[in-house]
DNA sequence: TAGAGACCTGA
DNA sequence: CAGGTCTCT
């Protein structure tokens, strides 16, 4: 019989990162990435990527802690740094956005202590976001589940990773539909051929500035303009990048009053407002108007175009 | 860098 | 109708 896949210890996160609960939903389960379930009644958290399987809690202190699994049982330490990003300057990048300067950006920043962009595995992260066409996070979730269950090698009993993109060059469209994709499988399956086509395009693509990675990922089928940008922000460590969907349009036009702003202006807007670090700034925003844009009809005053 | 409709399916 | 893209006018 193989060896089981043992769990690591619990570990606790370093002090900078220390989300409250709800910051942390944000972060695990917000939409930046699919793979995430919970809390329990517990408040367990548990998610996968890569070949790593990994469960999130806060101990009785209060204290946020980690344990993991990976397929070939080596030590997780260093994926788990590498997908919270743990080793990056965040204090110093949020006090470089332009919060002294905008009152709105600074309520965002104070609602979501210790928000993060998550550091996915690249090709995972553009899977997803082909996905999210038209799509609620609960029914992305659903899809991505179907491909790791029915597409994925295990990686920790009963647990099966997202197939590699060379797996889905091996599924059929029609397979693939029958994960909920929809009018994504095509999307998907021809993407898969590219990739496999040219082996090393994602790892070119990732490694790549901002503006190059991002005219290559907009030259995929079913890949936007929006969705290259969450794939470099969320799977590429790009924080030039600035997603523009329906939330980021509708919190700057309401809280900015750029009302009947195109995406393409609300984009341009944004890198000259939140400058270099704008996709994190984003997030901030994104979150602030999901969660409490509802209770803050437009502003009066702002409502002007 | 305009605007409309199609594309799948399910909450 | 939904966190978008593609295509055509």
């Amino acid at each position: 019989m193989p060896a089981l896949a043992a769990w690591s210890a619990w570990t606790a996160f370093p002090p900078s990162f220390a989300p409250d609960d709800s910051t942390l939903a944000e972060i695990l389960d917000g939409g930046q990435a699919f793979r995430w379930y919970g809390p329990t009644e517990h408040g367990v958290w548990s998610g996968s990527w890569g070949d790593t399987f990994a469960e999130v809690r806060r101990h009785p202190s209060g204290v946020l802690e980690w344990r993991a699994v990976t397929a070939d049982a080596r030590d997780p330490a260093a994926a788990v740094h590498r997908y919270f990003a743990l080793d990056q300057d965040w204090a110093g990048w949020m006090d470089r956005l332009p919060w002294r300067s905008d009152a709105h950006l600074a309520r965002c920043q104070a609602a979501f202590p210790h928000l993060r962009l998550l550091r996915q595995p690249f090709g995972e992260t553009l899977l997803g976001f082909l996905c999210s066409a038209t799509k609620q996070i609960l029914q992305i979730k659903q899809m991505m589940r179907l491909l790791a269950e029915r597409h994925g090698e295990p990686v920790a009993p009963g647990i099966h990773r997202l197939p590699t993109w060379d797996a889905l060059a091996r599924v059929p469209e029609a397979e693939l539909r029958r994960c909920l994709l929809g009018f994504r499988a095509r999307y998907i399956h021809e993407t898969a051929l590219r990739l496999q086509a040219e082996p090393d395009w994602l790892a070119v693509t990732e490694a790549s500035p901002y503006a190059v990675a991002k005219e290559r990922l907009c030259s995929l089928p079913g890949v936007g303009e929006k969705v290259a940008d969450c794939v470099l922000l969320f799977g590429a460590g790009q924080l030039e990048a600035f997603p523009v969907d329906v939330w980021i349009l509708r919190a700057l036009s309401d809280r900015y009053g750029l009302q009947g702003w195109s995406p393409a202006q609300v984009a341009r807007f944004g890198r000259a407002h939140f400058g270099p670090h704008a996709g994190l700034a984003q997030q901030f925003v994104f979150a602030w108007e999901r969660r409490h844009g509802k209770a803050f009809p437009p502003d009066a005053a702002t409502a002007r175009t």
